[in-house]
RNA sequence: GGGGAGAUUCCCGAGUGGCCAAAGGGAACAGACUGUAAAUCUGUCGGCGUACGCCUUCGAAGGUUCGAAUCCUUCUCUCCCCA
């Protein structure tokens, strides 16, 4: 059965479509749907490929649906298998509390806390008898269970699979059933989890929810996202750094970051995309506007604005930055002329000597905007210095 | 328990006695150009020295050798196959 292999491939065309039609019907009946998303505290900060589906809630929200963010203190004691190619490092309860005060804070910059409902798994899951978990194990055969890939590789491999972690999907399936929501929001690689819910649902003679899955954002170069890439745009970035790193994503990619992380008007967004579509347009200006709706909707319209004065200024017409780094010497290093070379080192701002002589080398180097080419350059004691090194590295050096 | 493969500079990965600070790719950094911090091109990419050079590095510790990432011994860890 293909919807329950659990990989990026499955649910295919008919089963979006009929996902799509399923939520017309739902619609007709005028009501605010309950729209659900879940997450497990299980990252300490996260990116804004991580909040593809919490940037959606915040639509549905924003339509006068009601939505639940549900926090996976119960699921998070196992930690979702899906993907991962061998065991997850299991966390304690405390553990998971602690981080789930992180977590929500970076998730209510985009919800709004007061139309939130935030919930918490362990709520139903640490009361289920082993009747009950009996119960809902007989709904899943094996099979769906050891066909998806990720478990089918673990197995293949020969590595380890404990029965606990066959367990995640009913348990996030419970949630579904727990909660009565009408949709459930998530990444393309949580459908095995998020049909589990309709299975459960079905079971207990409920109207299944309906399944919203959004594809996986790339990051900036077009690898993973990651914050060891350093290709992240990370929530708790500041709105400058968030307006650059915005302009730094590459061309082709511009389409799935209109689609996935703006919140554009439907035709906006196709206007956008056809936009970029068109021969002799610079798509620079388009991510610009990616970049700005995108910092607007964490730090709010003015950030965005200043972000984006700041990037024209600095980046573009190439002036100074509006907060330069100041650095005392200290004393040691102060009242004597010494070799920009040594300073650097002896600052922390490069690893060795052998680097700061190839920047200077390379033409990187610039003390108060004047390209340095003696890799012997000293700077006389006293005063404030400029330096620039590369394209964006700026201090002042004082003392 | 038995058999096999492997551990290389940030990552991947070549390298089986000197030409190896170590191919190639990626990342990173710089410069050029541009339509942006995109793309492309060029360069750099262990440390110290202006430099012929010196020092440290190829899982760990020893050993063989004029000379070892490459050979031997032991150890640690990883993976695979069989049971």
């Amino acid at each position: 059965m293909n919807t329950a292999t659990g990989g990026e491939e499955t649910g295919g065309r008919s089963l979006r479509a009929q996902m799509a039609s399923e939520l017309r019907e739902r619609l007709k009946e005028g009501r605010p749907l309950r729209v659900y998303l879940g997450a497990d505290p299980t990252r300490p900060s996260l990116h804004i490929g991580h909040f593809v589906p919490v940037q959606k809630l915040r639509v549905w929200q924003e339509l006068g649906h009601q939505v639940v963010f549900l926090i996976g203190d119960y699921t998070g004691l196992i930690g979702d298998p899906t993907g991962q190619s061998s065991e997850r490092k299991r966390f304690t309860h405390e553990q998971l509390m602690e981080m789930a005060k992180d977590y929500t804070q970076q998730v209510f910059r985009l919800l709004d806390p007061e139309k939130t409902e935030v919930r918490f798994n362990g709520e139903w899951l640490s009361k289920l008898s082993f009747a009950q978990i009996i119960e809902l194990a007989a709904i899943f055969p094996l099979k769906w269970i050891v066909s998806r890939r990720d478990f089918a590789d673990r197995l293949a491999r020969g590595e380890s699979l404990r029965l606990h972690e066959t367990l995640y999907a009913l348990m996030q399936g419970y949630d579904a059933h727990a909660l009565e929501c009408d949709v459930q929001v998530g990444g393309y690689d949580q459908h095995f989890n998020l049909l589990a819910g309709r299975w459960i649902q079905e079971h207990f003679g409920r109207k299944p929810h309906i399944c919203w899955t959004y594809p996986l954002l790339m990051g900036t170069d077009g690898r993973k996202m990651s914050k060891s890439y350093g290709n992240s745009i990370d929530i708790l970035d500041t709105p400058e750094d968030m307006y650059g790193k915005c302009m730094r994503i590459s061309d082709d990619l511009l389409p799935s970051y209109i689609d996935l992380t703006t919140n554009f008007a439907p035709a906006e967004a196709e206007a956008l995309k056809a936009r970029l579509r068109e021969k002799g347009v610079n798509p620079m200006e388009i991510k610009k506007q990616v970049a700005t709706n995108l910092v607007t909707q964490y730090h709010g319209a003015e950030a965005a604005q200043a972000a984006g004065d700041q990037f024209q200024r600095v980046v573009q017409d190439k002036a100074l930055p509006d907060d330069i780094p100041e650095i005392a010497l200290p004393a040691e290093l102060a009242g004597a002329p010494i070799a920009w070379v040594d300073l650097i080192v002896a600052l922390n701002l490069a690893a060795s000597k052998g680097e700061v002589r190839r920047l200077i080398a390379q033409g990187g180097f610039y003390v108060e905007q004047e390209t340095i080419t003696d890799p012997a350059a000293t700077r006389a004691p006293g005063g404030t210095t400029l330096v620039r090194m590369g394209k964006r590295r700026y201090f002042k050096i004082v003392g």
